[in-house]
Formats: structure tokens, C-alpha cells, sequence
DNA sequence: ATGGCGGTGGAGCACCGA
């Protein structure tokens, strides 16, 4: 089962992206965040063409994550829980049913938090907590279980091209990074870094000033896996090439394979 | 780089992203 996470800049503008990325990946579960549009909006039509069932959870303008599967896709959670109040359109899970059993999938939209020392970077915290709350009680369900999605945290400096730079960015603040730490001291595997310890594996590059060109690019786009997934996992790649197709999103897929059919 | 680009809404330019 290849499992792949991708921050589309808004789904509208990257339907010709998102096909042509599933017919060379061919991934069975594709979890999108951005799509910038409600759910009557989504192009739904499109993408069940192209072999998915489609799940999402919309919001006019900001936000938006959705999760595509060629199984269907049960068990359906639109929000993270711990906030009623909360309207931003940022985590949809569902479970999918496979000869080997079940594979619960998470698409994860998490706040900036910029800039820091607002409520921006206050409500990026309690919604990590949130999250970190909500996942301890899916790792207990010790189901094969992908948490995947733009986490807008860059974990360690070689995740950065130029670490100094974001010393003082929601994306790389100690808060930041060790929440990100105790969501993984949970009993979680960031997928790529469980394949590889290499510096210069980037999901994202700014589209001002040339990031891509001069690969100066972070990674904030990542797949963390329950024990259950792990002991399944094949293997992770980023799709750095996508960053360079006409009208690009400023992030690329990511994706894992995983041992299961 | 205190915003160089890109998307949205809606018809200006503000707001957001990372």
C-alpha cells in the first residue's frame, strides 16, 4: 500500500498536477491539504475519475484537507476534537478495510503559528496539544495507523538549507519543534527519517527568490507512523521533481510504502 | 528579506501562507 501527502495550494489550481501525480505514483491513499474551497466546490467528478473515492473536509477560502482512496473509506472523523469552537478545517481521518486488515489514515493541515508572540503562534500550540491528545488515544487502538499531512514544524536544522534563518518562525521555534518531539516520543516514526538520516530532503520551497532554484527549501511535509505501520514500512520518498512542473504547488508529495496489501 | 510570489475574493488591494 503506498501512501502518499501533499499540500496542493488549492485544488482548483493543481487539478492538472493531481492527475498527472497519480498516474506516475499511482498511490492507493492520496491526503491533500490546502484545497482553499467547500466541499460542494471540490472537483470531485475529477478525481473519482481517475480511480478514488474522495472524502473532504472544506472551507471557504483558507484550509481544507481531504483524503482520496481507492478502497472507500469508513470510520470518518472531519475535525480535531477539543475545541468546538474551533472553524478551521485542518484534520479529517478515516479507516481503510484491506485483506490484511485495517489501516487508519490521517490528513493533518496544521497551523503556521506566524508570526510568534500572537495568537497565531498561541493557537498553533493548543492545536499540537490537541492533535498530541487525539493521537495518544489512536495509538492505544494499536491499529497500523499514518498521521500524515503539512505540519508546518521543521524538526532538526538539517531540515533547513539555512537553519539560522528560521530561528525566530513558528515553523522552527524549541515550542514548536518539541511539541512536534513529544508527538513522536508517543510511540510515532517520521517515515522518512526512519529511512534515512541525509540533510537536504525538502517538501517545501518559498516561491520568492528563487528557493527552488537554489534549493533553499525546509521540510515540514511528513508521514508519521503508529508501531503497527512501522513494522510494515517498505520505504518513503519525496517528490522533489513536481516543484519543478509549470505552476507549481510550493510543496511536493510525500509518500510511503508500506507492506500491505 | 520587515516579503521578492502565489492564491482567494471580487474587482482594490487586503489577507494569508512559511
Amino acid at each position: 500500500m503506498r501512501i502518499a501527502t501533499w499540500n496542493v495550494n488549492s485544488i482548483k489550481q493543481r487539478l492538472d498536477h493531481l492527475a498527472t501525480f497519480v498516474k506516475s505514483a499511482d498511490p492507493d491513499v492520496l491526503c491533500l491539504q490546502e484545497l482553499k474551497c467547500m466541499d460542494e466546490a471540490f472537483p470531485r467528478a475529477e478525481v473519482e475519475a481517475l480511480g478514488y473515492n474522495v472524502v473532504t473536509h472544506g472551507q471557504k477560502t483558507y484550509n481544507g484537507v481531504a483524503i482520496l482512496s481507492k478502497k472507500p473509506l469508513e470510520d470518518i472523523r472531519r475535525g480535531l476534537p477539543g475545541d468546538d469552537g474551533d472553524e478551521q478545517a485542518r484534520y479529517l481521518e478515516g479507516v481503510i478495510s484491506t485483506s490484511a486488515g485495517v489501516v487508519r489514515v490521517a490528513s493533518i493541515y496544521l497551523p503556521n503559528g506566524n508570526p510568534i508572540g500572537t495568537p497565531k503562534f498561541d493557537y498553533k500550540l493548543a492545536w499540537m496539544d490537541r492533535l498530541i491528545a487525539h493521537a495518544r488515544r489512536l495509538h492505544g487502538l494499536e491499529e497500523p495507523l499514518v498521521l500524515c499531512g503539512d505540519y508546518n514544524v521543521i524538526p532538526e536544522p538539517k531540515d533547513a538549507a539555512n537553519p539560522e534563518a528560521w530561528a525566530n518562525d513558528a515553523l522552527f521555534r524549541p515550542e514548536s519543534r518539541a511539541k512536534f518531539r513529544e508527538l513522536e516520543n508517543l510511540g510515532f516514526s517520521d517515515a522518512v527519517r526512519a529511512c534515512s538520516d541525509q540533510p537536504g530532503l525538502y517538501s517545501f520551497w518559498d516561491y520568492q527568490a528563487g528557493a527552488f532554484q537554489r534549493n533553499n527549501g525546509i521540510r515540514i511535509d511528513h508521514l508519521l507512523l503508529s508501531p503497527q505501520a512501522q513494522d510494515k514500512l517498505k520505504s518513503a520518498s519525496i517528490r522533489k521533481e513536481v516543484r519543478g512542473w509549470d505552476k507549481p504547488s510550493d510543496h511536493v508529495p510525500v509518500m510511503v510504502d508500506l507492506n500491505i496489501d
